[in-house]
RNA sequence: GCUGCUAUAGCUCAGUGGUAGAGCACCUCCUUGGUAAGGAGGAGGUCGUGGGUUCAAGUCCCACUAGCAGCUCCA
């Protein structure tokens, strides 16, 4: 082989010659027409790469179409030009700072940009939009060139793109500064982008606007970053819509307003829940179902008051960390009294209330503990985001000997709990020892060691987030997936070195000496308010028979069906079986439609002539549709049955 | 907290300085029905709160409160 020719590696383990300097494209065009066409990148030996530039050496090569999720990344990238292209049309001095893709699908790039006095708002979508395809349609080819760094810093200067001085400016002086050209669009980017305009295709919007700090730092000046988002092709951005739609008719603000679960509004402040009596019904349950498991798993349970003096939380750290998110204090008899943002002092004073012996070990104690904690206005969202919520709360404390057990016993726990409410996939945390933090090298070794042996004991995989542990100790976080693929995270359990020494906690151990005991901060459902607002969101409203605020609705078909329909109904009531009768003069057609579609109820069951002959209902399943007749007894024990099985 | 946007009936929204509107929901009546909307009528609003401009403000301006999309933060 002569030092001209290279050798590229297919996926498939074939390897084909080229001569060197061949380019991606004429790789792909070599392979087949077709592929050429929906080629957007390649891989060369792992690195993603423009199809346009030269390959020169020998390589592994993968070609990624648009439809791949590199090929996407790339696409949104190149997308994100076009958007700052047709953006410097319609406002020539507005300054580009920086336009990448983003890695999670859901959302595409953005472009964060300095308007100046020349703002923009969303009534300028439409014509960004416009301008963009007629650049795609334009089919202008993406070009590479790299600059001597005085001549690009001149180049950006001339075209008033402060922003992108400051970045040349910042670059290692053995940087190679590259420049990607769309004409007449330049921008300081390294790469990679698709061959040329026209491959992004007709599947791209601009969506959305919003403030942004420069460099993400809260201190610096606010830029309007305008998101747009990019698609293999026109039927995959209308996929997007739908999808964004379906989320939007799940949100729990909504449905919390439409099936009378809950409000935030009224006059009582931001970030405060009220409980509506269905809501406050499905939040029963579940901690109704919590308890039982609790007291099933060895957990006594524990209750605490929501203020205390300022002396406990000085004490306990949390006034020197969290200070700002503490509310301010309330004068009670000369003394300063301040709400709770966290139950563990109160834990703690428990614990120190007597002499405890290393045979009482391990205390695992619990309490459904409502916390209150300053959050910024912005920051508040629903039930997800609130000011005052009810941690389900629980503080182990152990033997050295005991944690390793202990604390895969909490992580089976978390899992089995998840697994009731329908959560069958999980994403793992490992967080370990932060910068700023508190305790010997050898104790937090030791307890991230004991979180990786419960992690790898439950099988289920996990990353770690290499110094993302609290100040007092390391964490695992269980994020939980919902029915529509979107993670959030409610779980935590946390090793704390930190308050047993605050606190000077011991206990006797066997040989008479007083020692320090492990303590283990864990929450599973994490705040009741929020894992109830993912609840709704993962339901889509429509909770399971076991959960729901009315399990079933008798339904009259007729006036003289009225009295048969709340006769059964109230025979339900009897056996705590959560059944309403609509005995009203609506047609069965819109009653089926009222109560199983818009109230989400899970089941109705018809009440008319036929079904009062044979001693029947006719039942019918939001989930299941038609179930059939069956009799009475059969209806109140297939209740019984989903209430028995959680389903 | 920051940037931008928003606040009209229980809900969704229309109303571009000159006497507050629609659909759904609600109430009453008619209809007494057979598996995803029967019909008629009625009631319901200090237009988020407080100031200002104007002969006149739901509409324009300012502040506050609350919400939305992000950013920052999240023990």
């Amino acid at each position: 082989m002569t030092q001209s020719q290279i050798q590229l590696t297919l996926p498939d383990g074939s390897v084909r010659e080229y001569a060197a300097g061949t380019t991606g494209l004429q790789v792909a065009a070599s392979i087949g027409k077709g592929l050429a066409k929906a080629a957007v990148v390649i891989e060369l030996d792992g690195e993603v790469r423009s199809l346009q530039l030269p390959i020169d050496a020998s390589a592994s090569i993968k070609i990624h179409t648009r439809e791949s999720s590199e090929g996407l990344m790339v696409l949104r990238h190149s997308a994100a030009h076009v958007m700052a292209d047709a953006i410097k049309r319609i406002r020539p001095n507005a300054k580009l700072w920086k336009g990448p893709p983003i890695e999670d699908p859901r959302y595409g790039f953005y472009y964060d940009i300095d308007f100046g006095d020349e703002p923009i708002s969303q009534d300028d979508f439409a014509e960004i939009e416009r301008l963009m395809r007629e650049i795609i349609k334009q089919d202008v080819p993406f070009t590479l060139s790299t600059l001597e760094r005085a001549e690009a810093r001149a180049l950006m200067v001339e075209n008033g793109e402060t922003y992108k001085v400051a970045i040349i400016d910042k670059l290692p002086e053995d940087a190679t500064i590259t420049f990607w050209t769309n004409e007449p669009f330049v921008d300081l980017c390294k790469g990679p982008h698709v061959p040329s305009t026209g491959s992004i295709g007709a599947g791209v919007a601009v969506l959305s606007l919003a403030g942004a700090y420069f460099e993400g730092d809260a201190g610096n000046k606010m830029l309007t970053r305008i998101y747009g988002h990019a698609f293999a092709d026109k039927k995959a951005m209308e996929a997007h819509r739908k999808n964004l739609e379906e989320a939007q008719k799940r949100d729990h603000r909504r449905l919390g307003v439409d099936l009378d679960l809950f409000s935030t509004m009224g006059d009582l402040g931001a970030g405060l829940i009220l409980w509506h009596p269905k809501g406050g019904f499905v939040r029963h349950k579940v901690e109704e179902f919590w308890r039982h498991q609790h007291l099933d798993g060895g957990y006594d349970f524990v209750n605490s008051p929501h203020i205390a003096k300022r002396d406990l939380w000085a004490t306990s750290g949390h006034l020197d960390f969290y200070k700002e998110s503490m509310y301010s204090g309330i004068d009670i008899d000369g003394s300063e009294y301040l709400l709770k943002p966290m139950n563990c002092p109160f834990h703690v004073q428990i614990f120190k209330s007597k002499r405890r012996s290393y045979r009482e070990l391990p205390f695992r104690w619990a309490e459904l503990g409502t916390v209150y904690r300053y959050e910024n206005q912005g920051s508040l969202h629903g039930l997800l985001r609130v000011r005052g919520f009810t941690q389900d709360d629980a503080h182990l404390f152990l033997r050295e000997d005991q944690v390793e057990e202990e604390i895969t016993r909490c992580l089976h726990f978390v899992i089995d709990m998840l697994r009731a409410f329908g959560f069958e996939e999980y994403e793992m945390n490992l967080s370990t020892r932060p910068e700023k933090s508190v305790g010997d090298d050898a104790g937090w070794e030791k307890a991230t060691n004991a979180l990786r042996v419960a992690l790898e004991s439950v099988g289920l995989g996990y990353v770690i987030d290499e110094g993302g542990g609290a100040f007092y100790g390391p964490k695992i976080d269980v994020k939980i997936k919902d029915s529509l693929g979107r993670t959030w995270q409610c779980s935590t359990i946390q090793c704390d070195f930190s308050l047993p020494e605050r606190f000077d906690m011991n206990y006797v151990d066997a040989d008479g000496n007083k020692t320090r005991p492990v303590m283990v901060h864990r929450a599973l459902l994490g705040s009741i308010e929020r894992f109830f607002g993912v609840l709704v969101e993962h339901y889509g409203g429509a909770f399971p028979v076991w959960l729901a605020p009315t399990q079933a609705v008798v339904l009259s078909v007729g006036e003289r069906h009225a009295d048969a329909a709340e006769a059964l109904a109230r025979r339900c009531k009897e056996q705590r079986l959560r059944v309403d009768a609509d005995t009203s003069g609506w047609k069965i057609g819109a009653k089926i439609r009222h109560h199983l579609w818009q109230e989400k109820i899970p089941l109705v069951a018809v009440l008319g002539d036929n079904e009062i002959d044979a001693g029947t209902v006719a039942v019918r399943s939001r989930k299941d549709g038609d179930l059939g007749t069956m009799t009475i007894e059969e209806f109140s024990e297939m209740l019984r049955k989903h209430e028995r099985e959680r389903c």
